[in-house]
RNA sequence: GGGGGCAUAGCUCAGCUGGGAGAGCAUCUGCCUUACAAGCAGAGGGUCACAGGUUCGAGCCCUGUUGUCCCCACCA
């Protein structure tokens, strides 16, 4: 028994149902197959804090839509899911949630403020895999993984030894970004610069012999508490006899000497500078340089610390003021100066980054870029688009050293101990009790962890079981496709490759797909602080997962920002539909016995018709599906559905399904067998729906998500009926329009009589014309006198209509010279094209024979356009 | 300061290696035609930002200009 459609398609009823169809057949799940290739896409690992957002819904659609399109390719597809700990978000959550409550971090304890972490962990990270499955995200939910977890802890220890024994990670004092609000360090990446209004302020600094001062300008007066000298360019003709000799560092009131550096401009502000080493980067080079002592003078909330006198416990807003209220008072301020300047800013938190030394942990970087900046120019790992090889190159080209380790305590703890009674360290993937130096016992481990992206780095590897040699690790790695966003480049993708390089011989994937961002409708960047975000699940919930899908897939250019709005969703909407009413229609003409779908031999020439465009359709959105270009994929099968299977050939069926006459059978089997492949070309975008029809449809299999990706055939290939029976098509749209215009509604029949040299073809089309058309009896001959009926002209025929009222002359002449015109201007240009000499011996020889074609068939139709003026 | 994207119909955007400008939405006209009014049939609407150049031929390639957005960078 055949089941009822309901007449509008509900994806309630279908999508919850479906998606647990298939894990209860457990679709999803791979297995290392060695009778297949393997296909495997590890997905980025949303933040346990996160929820769905569209960017996740745009990123994780176009991630199963290529994993759906491999599986039914036959690939053995993984696509491996998890989640990040997200160290700084998750860390900050908690603290929030603690605060409120009054419970400090430090109340807790290391033990205790972890163990919370995993309760909130438990609790609220597994929402956003729940979100996943609403979009209907083909992820082998068995493999399922956490940064976190304990395979990839023991990754990242393996991973922290073998670089430490290499001396590419290191211990330092360096000058780091330190952000007062999370109370950690953070990576050079991990500031994002704002640009502020600020002031420059000109502060003179005497000179210690009482002969003047020199002014400095600055945009950060308080930092002047931990100034240790003032440098100039060695050039410089004003201040080259100063050089060596000692300033007052007023309100600190102690000596700093003038010294030269070539980094100091001499055109910009007043060509002197003031050196803090322990507060600028730029300074702490300086520092290094010259010898001078680092005088930090903040804490980690960035207040004044004691080495700063009397401005102690001021905050650095405080004491910017207080700072330069006494420089003013003590007559130093020469000037201020309103000064834009960019500002680094915490990513996590956007509070203002302080420069700051501090004792960390370092990556080497330059050794790992290397082979990665090679890997990438030898084509190991390709962007799409390829433009944003550039932005890898240039970031890995100048890439600095990463500082790895945060004052954190939710994430994974820095694998290194030391004595307490001689001071070695020691980095070890055990814990280490004894000191193996001195043999004491007082051993400690480092307090810091890791940063976040320090484990995402190794996650397209140790998800797979690496450090053990593990079958999957052996079948699946090197993955294929890494899908992201732009944004993320610098923080993942090259941090994936130089791990993936360094510890697995191989980068970790051959295609990294970037898409831009989904946008708000006028483009704005959705925010929670503007508010214009749009949830993924309210859209599901409103129209559906496909037409959420859908809407994503559409119109997606690689590397490109999308407009996300309710319009382009309803359009989905629309187009689901408009698929269900199809299969319905299709199910109402079928036989209730019909198990199977075979393409006889005796088929009409408009089946041929369709059978051949679709097999082109199956070339062109296989190729465009693999060159990763989804979005002109997708509007070809939309066009192909909406135009030319439902607007075009369900209608040419109608009168032979009705008539039940033996060319049925044809049309219900071509039906079946174009709506089901059509359907399974569908299938990796809107994968709800199309199982859904496909099930009802005549088919084989379990399941669509497990059927064959249609291949092209070239027993389809019917070029020449195509084009026979498109000659009848372009009669039928030509006499509608000419119908419109008129103002002559469907209901009122005509009858026609068609002046063709193709008899054969028009014969095959009379039911057509009947049909389509509105036409009653139509005769077809060689030559018809008709000069009082509406007449139509194509390139294949001419059309005569006699109709009740009477034709305007007037009109008619108008009109055919409004033809004559324009057929005159194709001639004239196609003509004008054949006439060139250049043309016709540069241009390719096919391109003349179309030319050639082109300008007969306008000749032809202008010969017809003459016949009627004439006959007026 | 360096790098990159974008500029095509009223709006949002396609147009992939150069071969007579497309879609969706919106507008207008006519249709409840037994799959679908979330539909059907028609129509109007574009010096492809500007200026040069290469070419038989440029929306597409090159140079410059303008506007706009983004990324990177230590100018205190």
């Amino acid at each position: 028994m055949r089941k009822e459609l309901p007449k509008v398609y509900d994806p309630k009823a279908v999508e919850d149902r479906t998606y647990r169809f298939w894990l209860d057949g457990r679709y999803f799940h791979a297995e290392p197959n060695p009778k297949k290739k393997p296909y495997t896409i590890v997905i980025p690992p949303p933040n346990i804090t996160g929820h769905l957002h569209m960017g996740h819904a745009l990123d994780n659609t176009l991630q199963d839509i290529l994993i759906r399109f491999k599986r039914m390719q036959g690939f053995e597809t993984l696509w491996l899911p998890g989640t990040d700990h997200a160290s700084i978000a998750t860390e900050a959550k908690i603290v929030e949630q603690m605060r409120k409550e009054g419970v400090s971090k430090e109340d807790l304890g290391r033990e205790g403020f972890l163990e919370r972490a995993w309760e909130w962990k438990a609790q609220y990270g597994g929402r956003i895999i729940e979100q996943l499955k609403k979009l209907g995200s083909s992820c082998d939910w068995e493999r399922e993984r956490f940064t976190l977890d304990e395979g990839c802890s023991k990754a990242v220890k393996e991973v922290f030894v073998k670089l430490y024994e290499k001396d590419l990670i290191y211990r330092g004092e360096r000058i780091i970004n330190w952000c007062p609000t999370c109370l950690t360090s953070i990576s050079d990446a991990e500031v994002e610069y704002e640009e502020q209004d600020g002031s420059f302020w000109h502060i003179n600094y005497p000179l210690a012999d009482g002969s003047g001062h020199l002014q400095v300008a600055t945009t950060r007066p308080e930092t002047m508490l931990g100034d240790v000298a003032v440098a100039v360019n060695p050039n410089d003709e004003r201040y080259k006899n100063l050089i060596g000799k000692m300033l007052i560092l007023p309100l600190v009131n102690k000596e700093i000497p003038i010294i030269a550096d070539d980094y100091v401009e001499m055109d910009f502000g007043t060509g002197c500078v003031k050196i803090t080493p322990a507060h600028d980067p730029n300074d702490f080079e300086v520092g290094l340089r010259h010898n001078l002592p680092v005088i930090t003078v903040t804490n980690d909330d960035g207040s004044i610390n004691e080495l700063g006198g009397k401005y102690c416990g001021l905050s650095s807003k405080e004491a910017r003021k207080a700072v330069v209220a006494d420089l003013e008072a003590g007559g130093f301020l020469a000037k201020t100066e309103p000064h834009k300047h960019n500002v680094g800013t915490c990513y996590r938190c956007h509070a203002t980054i302080e420069p700051r030394v501090s004792k960390q942990w370092f990556v080497r970087m330059e050794p790992l870029a290397k082979p990665s900046i090679e890997a990438v120019r030898n084509g190991e790992t390709v962007f799409i688009p390829e433009r944003f090889d550039k932005t890898f190159y240039h970031w890995m080209e100048n890439i600095k050293d990463w500082c790895i380790s945060r004052q954190l305590w939710w994430g994974h703890r820095i694998p290194a101990y030391y004595c307490g009674d001689c001071g070695e360290t020691v980095v070890s993937r055990d814990d280490v009790a004894v000191c193996p130096k001195c043999g004491g016992s007082h051993m400690v481990q480092d307090e810091d962890t890791l940063d976040t992206w320090f484990s995402s780095a190794l996650w397209p590897f140790s998800t797979l079981g690496w450090p053990d040699n593990t079958e999957e690790l052996k079948y699946f790695y090197p993955t294929d496709t890494l899908v992201t966003g732009y944004d993320i480049i610098f923080f993942w993708v090259a941090r994936m490759i130089f791990s993936g390089i360094e510890h697995m011989g191989q980068t970790p994937f051959k295609h990294v797909f970037i898409h831009g961002l989904v946008r708000d409708g006028q483009g704005r960047k959705m925010s929670k602080s503007l508010g214009n975000g749009i949830d993924p699940l309210e859209i599901i919930d409103e129209y559906g997962a496909d037409a959420l899908r859908f809407t994503l897939a559409t119109g997606n250019s690689p590397g490109n920002d999308m407009r996300f709005t309710d319009e382009k969703v309803k359009a989905s909407r629309n187009f689901a539909n408009k698929i269900w009413n199809a299969a319905r229609f299709i199910l109402m003409n079928l036989p209730e016995d019909m198990q199977t779908c075979t393409i006889p031999e005796q088929l009409t020439i408009e089946d041929k018709w369709i059978l051949s465009k679709y097999n082109t359709l199956v070339r062109e959105m296989t190729e465009n599906l693999e060159k990763f270009e989804l979005g002109i994929a997708v509007n070809k099968l939309y066009d192909f559905i909406w135009d030319v299977l439902c607007d075009w050939y369900i209608e040419l069926t109608k009168s032979r399904l009705w008539a039940n006459d033996e060319t049925a059978v044809s049309a219900r089997n071509v039906l079946v067998y174009v709506m089901s492949g059509a359907m399974k070309l569908l299938h990796p975008i809107m994968p709800f729906i199309t199982e859904e029809i496909w099930q009802a449809l005549p088919h084989e299999g379990e399941s669509i998500m497990v059927a064959d990706f249609p291949v092209y055939k070239e027993e389809l290939d019917f070029t020449a009926e195509e084009q026979d029976f498109e000659k009848v098509m372009d009669a039928i749209k030509a006499v509608r329009a000419r119908r419109a215009e008129m103002n002559v509604p469907p209901s009122k029949k005509a009858n026609l009589f068609i002046e063709t040299a193709h008899a054969e073809i028009f014969k095959m089309g009379v039911p057509f014309m009947q049909r389509l058309a509105s036409a009653e009896n139509v005769e077809i001959g060689e030559s018809f006198d008709m000069p009082t009926a509406v007449q139509v002209i194509t390139h294949d025929c001419r059309v005569f209509i006699p109709m009740d009222q009477l034709v305007d002359k007037e009109k008619e002449l108008a009109r055919l010279n409004k033809e004559k015109a324009a057929c005159q201007k194709d001639i004239d240009i196609i003509s004008g094209k054949l006439n060139n000499p250049g043309f016709l011996a540069k241009a390719p020889e096919k391109l003349v024979a179309v030319e050639k074609e082109k300008l007969e068939r306008a000749q032809e139709k202008m010969n017809k356009i003459m016949e009627s003026l004439n006959a007026l």
